[in-house]
DNA sequence: TCATTCAGTAAACATCTGTTTGCTGACTTT
DNA sequence: AAAGTCAGCAAACAGATGTTTACTGAATGA
């Protein structure tokens, strides 16, 4: 039998956070297929060795760092798709969502832009599972709404994924403005409102094209 | 003064191709922050210092491949936009011509995908560029119709961005269709034209929102 | 014809890489 | 208190990396 929290066991998890934070952490600047193994122990100041306690190579660090980046964000999209609100406040608060976690975990945002088709197939295999599955969450919650106005399954999920996919873009867009320039921020919020607004009234009219 | 074409620049010619070539092959598999010169230098049967004679490292070489890349896309864009047709023949037009694309140029719109939010800033900034201009010649052939409809100029601009998008998320999910299975293939090509149709919807009724 | 240019070469450079090995010593279990 | 576990270590490994150097020899220009 084995605790699962004892000072050992507590100590190991907390080598295991440091590399993953320093894997993060030079991953802002390089992509997961030139990242060392070394190069992290360096900076977490553990020997080389000692990585393989933890992961059995880096691109199963780099899932590792998949499902942490992409857990706070179904957190926060299964927020929003609670929320029973209008179009205009949904959209609203969509935008600002996605600026906050941006704000928030920008290089957990950027491995995830960076790597979605890198040169890593575990970890793109990993995003594209993990998009998938907000895709459905997503087409879930419009289902109740949507069916009743004639809406096949099929084209609801080909929606849902449309909202996704638009929400990984803004996310990047997010990221690509310099930090600290509200107005480039401000131009990037007001984009991705308008085209899901289009989307939206595109949305409206589906039946009647 | 010197000739434009003897052997001499033929033959100089002819290795940078292959490097190019070589290059783009082996970045099917890998991005380029992780390909190694000898790795390419191998491939075309060169000695390793032989690559310094036509590209100052490896990131000049990608931005080589950047342009090449996006530069047949763009003729494809700029005969398409040129054809005055119906909203569901051009998407019908639109959806073809990128499928063809993909087929013919697999590697060159892998390179794109991959390296658009890649580790290698000269390239990423490249391939920005280039969907910008992409995005400012789509946005001029929308404001002859849409102008006089009462659109902004920034409005205008904000929906041919929405396309171009489109299209390079269409590629790449052709891209990820496996070999020889039409069925995928079709899936895919059946919610790219319904994304358009949705947008094209959403055009239509933007100024009656 | 003779001097020049220059694409490609071979070799050496210092430096970095991932991985394996056997070991230590603090924690854990009995 | 004794026995066992196991995270982290130091060292060595073979091999790969980018870059520089001085060179060769065929195409070029006068």
């Amino acid at each position: 039998m084995s605790h699962t929290s004892g000072v050992r066991q507590a100590q190991k998890e907390k080598t295991r956070r440091a590399l993953l934070d320093a894997g993060l952490r030079l991953l802002e600047d390089q992509s997961l297929s030139s990242l060392g193994l070394r190069e992290v122990t360096r900076v977490v100041g553990v020997a080389p060795a000692a990585f393989y306690r933890h992961f059995r190579d880096l691109s199963d660090l780099g899932v590792a760092l998949v499902e942490e980046s992409l857990g706070s964000l179904h957190a926060l999209i299964r927020a929003i798709l609670a929320d029973q609100i209008g179009d205009q406040e949904r959209i609203e608060a969509t935008v600002e969502a996605v600026a906050e976690q941006v704000r928030r975990y920008p290089a957990h945002i950027r491995f995830i832009a960076r790597e979605r088709h890198g040169g890593v197939r575990p970890v793109r295999e990993a995003i594209a599972a993990e998009l998938d599955r907000f895709a459905d969450e997503v087409a879930d919650s419009f289902a109740p709404q949507l069916t009743p106005e004639g809406w096949s399954a099929e084209d609801i999920r080909i929606l849902a994924q449309m909202y996704v996919d638009h929400m990984v873009m803004t996310a990047t867009a997010f990221l690509e403005v310099p930090p600290d320039c509200p107005e480039e921020e401000h131009r990037v919020a007001d984009t991705a409102r308008k085209q899901l607004l289009l989307i939206s009234l595109g949305r409206r009219h589906w039946r009647d094209g």
